[in-house]
DNA sequence: GAGTCGTGGCA
DNA sequence: TTGCCAAGACT
């Protein structure tokens, strides 16, 4: 018998070391998870926990979500961040109840085609809640299988076909055996491989791993864009939305006025918003989160 | 493909 | 203190 692979030896440390997460447990269905994986876009874990708790609590269901008002998810939504995410998953709850009998799908083709589930996401719910073969490549899985298979610094900012080629190559024949792999590359990303300062010592591949063989070799390349967050679009959209996420009734311009002093911009964050379906003019110059 | 899109915790 | 980072999607 050759050494144990990289995949039997993550999920051998995943048996043994995984944190107990809601999305995780049995009674996690698919639609439950499919919630995880959107939230949980851009987002840590902590943050996500109560406000999955909270979402899966009202809307059990894809079809409960869809009969409801999209302003009401954006509310639920709270601080998550990226709101767009909220708008999209009401959207494709709607996808799911009128296209797929309120069933979350399982085929591939029909996850990717939902509002808001891109490449990572459709094959985390292809994996996680129907126990597929298929290569979830996130920032995590990216980033581990980088290292460990090619001896680079970290997995780049976006993920490549190359990323998913390497990543299937290390999953295992059986789809369920492949899928529990996939949830180990993840979490051996997310605590262990992480970005910063990687525990290395408590690796169970750290004997195989590339990047500790080649002595750990530092990022070359240029660091990602700055991009600070204060006084940026973004900050203004996130405190005008702060704004209606709190307002029972429409509100009238001028409080949203206040939130920010200067005009140009300001007027361009609100109108980004209406452009983007999150926010809703109505007459008499009041705005509102979208009803329907 | 590069830009845009929130928010908060931490080294 | 502040830049970096956190289970991406979309244009």
């Amino acid at each position: 018998m050759s050494e144990e692979s990289i995949a039997a030896a993550a999920i051998r440390w995943f048996d043994a070391n995984a944190r107990d997460l809601p999305w995780r447990h049995p009674q996690a269905g698919a639609w439950a998870i499919l919630v995880s994986e959107v939230m949980l876009q851009q987002t840590p874990v902590v943050r996500v926990l109560p406000a999955y708790e909270a979402w899966l609590a009202r809307w059990p269901t894809p079809a409960a979500l869809a009969a409801d008002e999209p302003g009401e998810a954006i509310r639920m939504w709270g601080r998550l961040g990226y709101p767009r995410r909220a708008l999209r998953l009401h959207e494709c709850a709607t996808a799911i109840a009128e296209r797929h009998n309120g069933v979350v799908p399982d085929d591939l083709d029909a996850l990717l085609a939902l509002p808001g589930v891109g490449a990572y996401t459709a094959r985390a719910v292809a994996a996680f809640a129907y126990r597929q073969r298929q290569p979830v490549v996130d920032t995590n899985v990216r980033r581990f299988v980088a290292r460990a298979v090619a001896g680079a610094a970290d997995g780049g900012h976006t993920t490549r076909p190359s990323d998913l080629t390497a990543t299937a190559a290390l999953l295992p024949d059986e789809p369920a055996v492949a899928a529990r792999a996939s949830a180990a590359f993840m979490e051996l990303g997310a605590v262990v491989c992480v970005a910063r300062t990687p525990r290395c010592t408590i690796c169970p591949i750290v004997d195989r791993c590339a990047w500790r063989a080649a002595g750990r070799p530092a990022l070359d390349g240029p660091s990602r864009r700055p991009q600070t967050y204060a006084g940026t679009d973004r900050q203004v959209r996130g405190l005008l939305l702060a704004v209606l996420r709190e307002a029972v009734e429409p509100v009238p311009r001028i409080r949203l006025d206040v939130v920010w002093p200067e005009p140009t911009q300001r007027d361009r964050a609100l109108r980004g918003l209406i452009d983007d379906g999150l926010v809703d003019p109505l007459p008499g110059d009041l705005f509102a989160l979208p009803r329907g």
